[in-house]
DNA sequence: TTTTTGACTAAAATATTAAAAAAGTCAGAA
DNA sequence: TTCTGACTTTTTTAATATTTTAGTCAAAAA
């Protein structure tokens, strides 16, 4: 890596670091520098502007997802197994990152285009990758269905539908504790276990 | 009906009339009252205030819902049929009823606990005529599964997830156009495909 | 006795402004 | 090329005044 692209990595790293304990709207970037011992302007050498820094941690969340979830991916494994794994890995993403979720803090960073069309892609890719799983699994027979993309999309779907719900449930901005968490797991494999069914038999 | 009955609902009504268009929190008792042509001391009368009103309009919504549900649904047809139809007349209430959500208008009324424990109330009578809905369905045995209170929750969960999900994209208080509202329905039937397929797989 | 009202108070939302904090810039040093 | 101290501009926040709205009450009307 080079020199340049490292540093911008450690930036990367305290904004996380920072964002994870005290959530995005109330870090500034004084904070992030001071943490790395660095000035502002130095900061702004990496990144034009704290919105693109922001999109940095994105990317580098997403980044690492993918990373674990490509790793723990065995295809040979029956489909219900690669799914439940993923729903792990998921969550616990979705557990340590829980405080970045960016619909707090600056307030209108979700109608951010720039924003929106990152997610909008990174998103695109998962749906990539779970149609990838779906269509190994309908290679092997194991189920029956064509158009995986979109059974991806609709799986993928739900999965974050029922999240939402259970955050919602929990009380808008509070942390979900380990229990509603847990439920919220169990509910998503329990779909899955359904789901997987369902593509197994035919039309 | 009793005459002070009548009048009540008769409040409940212009209330509704009022919500629907302007919402929960642009929606003052001044404004109902005025819509009556009654004095607001009447309006207190029959409420002993704006949120036993709002609970009115939501018992009464409600009602309505599980009324014309219940009316649609007929147990001779497949269960897929049975679940089309409902997602029909939800989505239809959903569509009227959209302004009424809660979550904006008073900022705090879904923490209050008396409302909290109505809707929680209402959801669990829908999730009963759910439960049900598969009970008879496995009598009749299109399905094979036990729990079927259990399933019921996680079909309505998905079912309100992916409506929420549909909501999310379309930006969070926009009013969700009917190109999103029908990619929703959708969304939700074929999910209700895939789901009662894979509750008519034995274990 | 039940229902309704005009005139009122108390509470809450809104608008206004001043002060503080944060984002972002720049000339120049390392 | 990378970094910084000192700066400006933009946003937040805090404090306050103003308006709006929820809710009350004594008394009138039905």
């Amino acid at each position: 890596m080079i020199v340049a692209d490292k540093k911008r990595e450690q930036i990367i790293d305290g904004a996380i670091k920072r964002f994870i304990h005290f959530g995005i709207g109330k870090t500034t970037m004084n904070d992030i520098a001071e943490d790395l011992s660095v000035s502002k302007p130095s900061l702004y050498y990496y990144f034009p502007d704290k919105k693109h820094l922001i999109i940095g941690v994105i990317e580098r969340v997403f980044h690492d997802f993918f990373e674990l979830i490509k790793k723990k991916y065995n295809p040979d494994l029956p489909l219900e197994e690669i799914l439940f794994n993923t729903i792990d890995v998921r969550n616990t993403f979705f557990q340590k990152y829980y405080m970045l979720r960016i619909t707090e803090g600056i307030p209108d960073l979700l109608n951010d285009d720039v924003i929106k069309g990152k997610l909008q892609t990174l998103k695109g890719s998962e749906k990539e990758f779970f149609a990838e799983i779906f269509s190994r699994a309908k290679e092997k027979r194991e189920i029956e269905h064509d158009d995986t993309f979109h059974v991806a999309e609709l799986y993928l779907e739900s999965l974050m539908g029922l999240c939402t719900m259970c955050i919602m449930e929990t009380g808008k901005d509070l942390f979900p504790d380990k229990k509603a968490f847990n439920k919220m797991t169990l509910k998503q494999k329990n779909l899955t276990t359904i789901f997987v069914r369902g593509l197994r038999c035919a039309d």
